[in-house]
DNA sequence: GTTAGCACTCGTGACTAGAGAGTGCTAATT
DNA sequence: AATTAGCACTCTCTAGTCACGAGTGCTAAC
């Protein structure tokens, strides 16, 4: 079903204006703040059949009217025209971002609290995850006796660092002939190749080579699981938690930090942004929430996503083009320190 | 000066009344609550004794009394009794930290969430910091050309990484020969000794020199700056927070993540518990705030601090003994370890 | 199709009164 | 001298009332 070109005009109106006040908008207001060629009978004749439609809806009889999760959608379908930012406001973005160090890490981190304070929103981005990861290299150093800490290379520049304990003592020259005869064997494998290796192993570095399958596995199982979360206080500061109760829930329901529950990351189109709207999502505990998610990463190589959370009073298009741009962002600096090539195989 | 007998017994009570309910406690209701054998304006004189002397407060004249500053001050100091943790709480919070893995991030990430649980209350803790950073080992591994991650292995199993570029492509062989030298030649140096090392060095090697020097220094300066922080949300639901705006100030506080400024990790006594309260903490913004902050580590060697925050109105001897044998515990996983000697030098 | 007019509905904020909890003081009791 | 009973007073908190205003829906006229 489309709606008449006044009716769609009339609730991109009432939406822009409900989100910027948070209070239901009246006929009689929506009239005088923009000047229509109408009267507010009209305006509220035409709203009533926006209702009946379910475009949006009465918090109680003698209130204005807020937008429904359909009128929102709607809204992003149809009506909303997505600008670039503002060439100032990618200046400021590029600009704090090159604040940040040289770690994965800390990129991630970093781009989670730009992108809440850009939207003034709550921002989850997770750690960017490789197809499967294949083992550069390894190196064990000791630490004490019958201890060390074996230190694993994946391609893309990931680190895993684990300390490892041996049921008897052992020595630095021993341990560095374990890491060179594991090198050998097993430089550009899977976990999985690893695993069905046919490798002659002493007992020692059997223990070893279990240790990095072990490592390596939980790290392709990993991936999404670990986000960064930032700008909670931006939401919280909205005035639809005007009662210190929906705050609690709120803080409840993020801070158990099952934000890959709560966030569909892996359902997402492959490229583009995704809008989930109210109760569209799945999760219950989502239903007041609108979710903006972009995934970011270099086409079939390293990859992650990153998200925006707020009330589903939030300006879409602004919040939408901020996500592809940092999303891009992204992507760009990912690109360029790890621009590899397939995984070695030699 | 020093309370009769009697007043501290009172003083005593009340704070152990009004912990538990958050209302100011008048004199009839404290001696119902506990029986006493004396009368209702008995106690009130006592109160006004108390009163005079700033050991409690009155919110207003028809109100119940509070403790101060003062007088958890001297509760603390000369009241409270510190109880040994029971035997089965300690069996949980043991149980909790064996589910940690082997990283020292994680460590300290959960227990701060442990002990965050464990007392009700906010808990912030450091990573551990080592006194100056010995270089054991470092790494250098291709990513593409122009490109290498360089992995260095501090003692105490403390792995850095950083993505370095080259002004020109350079081959493995190349990056290993590198690597080779510069093991050589800075084994066991701090980032002073790289600094003014006579050693003979290509201008490559130099480029990575001055990149290990640089990781290095930050690594020493850093330390205490990184903290995990858990368990806000258990701050939050104290009945102190009624409004919203008082949550949002706190949190206010806490997000700009300046935790090292809100809390003098640096000022505490080398070992034992400290207990900050109130207004004798240095920072404004902490004046409603009581902070229960450890050491823990190695003694001499590898160190952190960790810290309970709530409200002035905590369950003071319960939160001291569970920060005491949570550090307690932290200490031991480190001493066993990290149990190293005098960085080598050879 | 649009508009003016009007009765009706609710939420909000201001105000008030009363209950309840507590204090501080005084005078009587032990 | 310490304790207690009694009492007037203070202050907060809650529920109730009321008027206001923003908004609606409907009808009849334009």
């Amino acid at each position: 079903m489309t709606l008449t070109e006044r009716r769609a005009q009339l609730l991109s109106l009432i939406i822009s204006e409900y989100v910027d006040t948070a209070m239901p908008v009246g006929s009689d207001a929506i009239v005088r703040r923009f000047e229509l060629p109408f009267s507010s009978a009209t305006i509220r004749n035409e709203m009533a059949r926006l209702e009946e439609e379910g475009y949006i809806t009465h918090p109680h009889t003698s209130a204005g009217r807020v937008p429904s999760d359909m009128g929102y959608r709607y809204y992003v379908e149809a009506l909303m025209q997505e600008r670039d930012l503002p060439g100032e406001v990618k200046q400021t973005i590029r600009h704090q971002f090159h604040q940040a160090g040289r770690e994965e890490d800390e990129w991630v981190h970093l781009s989670a609290a730009v992108l809440a304070r850009a939207v003034e929103n709550a921002a989850v981005v997770t750690l960017p995850r490789t197809p499967e990861s294949h083992l550069k290299r390894l190196e064990l150093v000791g630490i004490q006796d019958g201890a060390a800490l074996l230190v694993l290379v994946l391609q893309q520049a990931r680190v895993k660092q684990q300390v490892l304990i041996f049921p008897e003592p052992i020595d630095q020259d021993h341990l560095t002939a374990i890491a060179n005869h594991l090198n050998a064997a097993f430089r550009g494998h899977t976990a999985d190749e690893i695993r069905s290796s046919q490798a002659q192993l002493t007992q020692m570095e059997w223990h070893v080579a279990n240790a990095i399958r072990e490592i390596m596995s939980a790290s392709d199982r990993g991936g999404y699981d670990e986000a960064y979360l930032e700008g909670v206080r931006n939401v919280l500061q909205k005035p639809e938690f005007g009662t210190s109760d929906k705050m609690l829930n709120l803080l409840e329901v993020l801070e158990q930090r099952n934000l890959t529950k709560l966030i569909p990351f892996r359902e997402i189109s492959a490229d583009g942004v995704t809008v989930m709207i109210g109760a569209e999502n799945e999760e219950d505990a989502m239903h007041d929430y609108s979710i903006v998610i972009s995934p970011y990463g270099v086409p079939g190589g390293i990859s992650g996503a990153m998200a925006v959370v707020g009330p589903t009073r939030m300006h879409y298009s602004q919040t939408i083009s901020t996500v592809r741009f940092i999303a891009g962002l992204m992507s760009e600096m990912l690109a360029t320190y790890y621009d590899e090539d397939a995984p070695p195989r030699e």
